[in-house]
DNA sequence: GCAATCCTGTTGGCATACAAACGAAAAGGT
DNA sequence: ACCTTTTCGTTTGTATGCCAACAGGATTGC
């Protein structure tokens, strides 16, 4: 008396994850054009802390050397940041946001919160508390 | 007397989804190295449900057209799903899983759902029904 | 002082993801 | 029958996201 071994894809974290995150980014694309989700989280970070090394920035925004080069490059195009070298270390790349980029990031951060709201809306307070909670403990 | 709003990048949504995402994917990839995550979802689906058409197939997989293509694509190259046109409708491609894909699915199944399991070790039993559910909720 | 190691940024390659635009085919309405 | 609307698959373009390999600079061990 064997129970056959069933695949239920839609009961999977990893695809529950996919899902959720594809709403997000969904809502987050309306409210927020102008930049992406990890472009966004790169000026919240600068904005929190003040300019960063690359590869430092890279760690406060979980985004890996690549990835974090690619975001920094085409915030740069945009002129939301810019880069300069750093004279104490001549390995790094110090970036920064410029008064466009800090603009932006104040006159979007609140929206940036109601994104997190909006995401989190079908849930009651209590649940949605929870929900953080689980996440963090994830990471 | 107002608070000044911050933005806490750790505490929002998005940016746990994103690190819970990346944490997941990293134990899949150990787990599983001869397919990824989107194309183990593919060989679950049709496996479960039989050949589909790409689009439907897509839709179940939760992928738009121009990504389930990619991943039908990179399938196909590697022999583990075949498409044929559909004699009913001239527009659909069905897509079915090829005897080695049948066999791959079968090999990996419970090493997937030792891989969700992975992922959700930090919590207990009680926590990971519970982030579930509130997960597909948010869907 | 110097070799082994580590850190930083860059590049190339692969794999999602989605938007927009397109052509061909099917479905529906009148 | 005919026209409009949908659906299906494709392509192009942009943006993550990771790995692996690399070069040059900084640090550490000895």
């Amino acid at each position: 008396m064997e129970t056959p071994l069933k695949y239920a894809l839609e009961d999977q974290v990893g695809f529950l994850l996919r899902r959720v995150t594809q709403r997000h980014l969904t809502i987050f694309n309306e409210a927020i054009p102008e930049v992406t989700t990890t472009q966004f989280a790169v000026l919240a970070q600068l904005s929190a802390l003040g300019p960063l090394s690359q590869n430092h920035l890279g760690r406060v925004t979980a985004m890996d050397g690549a990835t974090i080069k690619g975001v920094v490059d085409r915030l740069t195009r945009q002129g939301l940041v810019e880069t300069s070298p750093d004279p104490e270390d001549r390995r790094r790349l110090t970036v920064s946001l410029t008064a466009e980029g800090t603009a932006l990031f104040a006159a979007r951060m609140e929206t940036g919160l109601a994104i997190s709201a909006r995401t989190l809306d079908p849930l009651t307070a209590a649940e949605q508390a929870q929900l953080l909670t689980l996440l963090a403990r994830l990471t």
